[in-house]
DNA sequence: TCTAACATGTAAATCGTTACATGATTGG
DNA sequence: CCAATCATGTAACGATTTACATGTTAGA
């Protein structure tokens, strides 16, 4: 039921690899993880509190030139059970994409309306940008075979979403080219 | 920004089709669309009466039997002229995907975590599941090609679906032939 | 007659985004 | 010295889910 707060054990999740601040968790959803999740720091500061208060991670404070605090936050031996608990139950919830274009393309009834072409075209330029991106990043996170080792889900993720990105960005091209003739 | 109420374009869409009662609508998001988008009556009901407030809806009360009434929904000119505007303005936003298997792929670090096998066993038949009940609603609803012309873009996204689910399961498929042999 | 499905609503809680608020540090 | 970035929080709002609540109708 619900969606369980699946926040508190990506946070976990990141903090088990090493401590990190409530800012550096932010950015980790901007740059490592911000292809599969997102959260702000409004939302991360509560949660890395909730977490605390419940015993499943501590934070030393760290000081930067004179006076600037700095909660570096660690995962304790009860949220390393319960991260592990998380990943080993199963996950039977396949989460239903909400994609916008998707949704209006369902309101399209006629393959002659004229915004057609427009539509996809645009979603083309978005997710050929979106894959080039992607394999970008796959170039720089795993520069050469041996990082895979250690990173093995790390580079699953990468390469499943360059592959879905890949299929979006065919089936876009397959629909642009299906569409009748301009009139 | 934000998500911009996605709730009241799709119900404009799906009344623009026919007149529908708000539990026909819930149905809707079951059956119809429930595959890009879901919401509870709970949340149906509110946003009609804000639609109506607004002037983008009317309803005419509707007896069944002796007493129960339904209400039945009707588009107004400006609700068309609405949803018109938000199918033809463009969509820039991909949404990111919360999945949360994938989510959990990212904190396995070694492609000899025992729990691997288990876990993409577990949704390749989830999404070997979903993908046999899409390609057998594509044959419930479109049962011969003349169809397809009246209803291009339900058809597009089924199409879509499909082809996305296939993706994944081949995916998986690969990923799980790829994983070092049991020690 | 009884049960599943039809039908409509509200309340409470949670999740997520945007905006408000403040201050320190580092490098040019 | 000034701007970008680092760093941490709260408040308000909106979106979504779950639970509460009630009554009708059609068909077996």
């Amino acid at each position: 039921m619900a969606q369980k707060n699946k926040l508190q054990f990506i946070i976990l999740g990141l903090l088990n690899q090493q401590p990190l601040t409530g800012y550096d968790l932010t950015k980790a959803f901007d740059t490592e993880i911000g292809e599969f999740w997102q959260a702000q720091h409004s939302q991360i500061y509560p949660q890395l509190k909730r977490l605390e208060e419940q015993g499943y991670v501590t934070h030393e404070i760290t000081v930067s030139g004179a006076k600037l605090e700095k909660k570096l936050y660690h995962v304790t031996a009860t949220g390393a059970e319960l991260l592990r608990q998380w990943i080993t139950v199963g996950t039977p919830d396949l989460t239903a994409t909400k994609d916008e274009f998707i949704l209006k393309l369902y309101f399209i009834h006629s393959n002659r309306d004229p915004r057609l072409p427009m539509m996809i075209q645009e979603q083309l330029r978005l997710h050929t940008d979106k894959l080039v991106h992607l394999r970008q990043r796959m170039t720089v996170v795993f520069p050469d075979k041996a990082l895979i080792e250690a990173h093995y889900g790390h580079y699953l993720i990468l390469q499943h979403a360059i592959g879905r990105e890949n299929y979006y960005v065919t089936w876009l091209k397959q629909t642009l080219a299906a569409l009748p003739a301009e009139q």
